[in-house]
DNA sequence: CCCTTACTGAACCAAAAGGTTATATAACTG
DNA sequence: CAGTTATATAACCTTTTGGTTCAGTAAGGG
């Protein structure tokens, strides 16, 4: 369902500038030309990270005089957490019924052919 | 430190396809036709696939006879999760910050200029 | 030894990503 | 209204990405 969405997402979260702008954006808002200092590239290359970020859904943009302050939003964040912790649920999960299997063995050594 | 690894591991799952077989080997190892199945792409193509996830440490491969298992590898995936979660536990922090700083606010309508 | 199965590698291609510079636009400032 | 500040768009370029097809290689099976 929200698969497109998670897709725009981890893809958003898949450029170092844009994963630096993100982690910026976690301390608070902030302005585009903010957002551009720590970097040596040009602004229209950090306007189109935040075009990207935002069609994402990971930041908003308002306006506010000239300036257009960035924020981070928290669901797409969250979107992607989730669907990582799933897949390492589902690790652990097979990771703990081959330690129940091999407890299990070891418990009957008679049953299941554990000769040897 | 491990930014490099980080982001080869956020590169390599920006791609639904790839997001897909990791989601599939979270369930076991899987050979590469297994792993192909699902999908309407040709050999090669999930070859470099497996290729990209390999090098991003997502997975590794054995040789079992003609087949090579692929198997899923928990710590890039932490540390993709680390990454969200810390830039999600800030972005919280703010927002706790800003909640004590209306309750105290409320609490002490006299200071701090809270004059309307 | 050949044949099939299971892949991998090489060469190629179109589209997208990430960057550039130069040119708007939008809002405040004098 | 002219000028400055803050940001976006346009046009362009190069590299990377994701896919293709057409061989190659590697390991059993007959």
């Amino acid at each position: 369902m929200t698969g497109d969405r998670l897709d725009a997402a981890f893809m958003a979260l898949a450029d170092p500038t844009r994963r630096a702008i993100v982690a910026r954006l976690a301390r608070g808002d902030a302005t585009v030309t903010e957002l551009a200092e720590p970097f040596s590239i040009s602004m229209p290359a950090i306007s189109k990270h935040l075009k990207v970020l935002e069609r994402s859904g990971l930041i908003t943009r308002s306006r506010q005089a000239q300036t257009r302050p960035c924020h981070l939003e928290r669901e797409p964040l969250d979107a992607a957490i989730d669907w990582i912790e799933t897949s390492r649920q589902l690790w652990n999960a097979r990771f703990d019924k081959l330690e129940a299997h091999l407890h299990a063995v070891q418990a009957t050594p008679s049953k299941k052919g554990t000769s040897r």
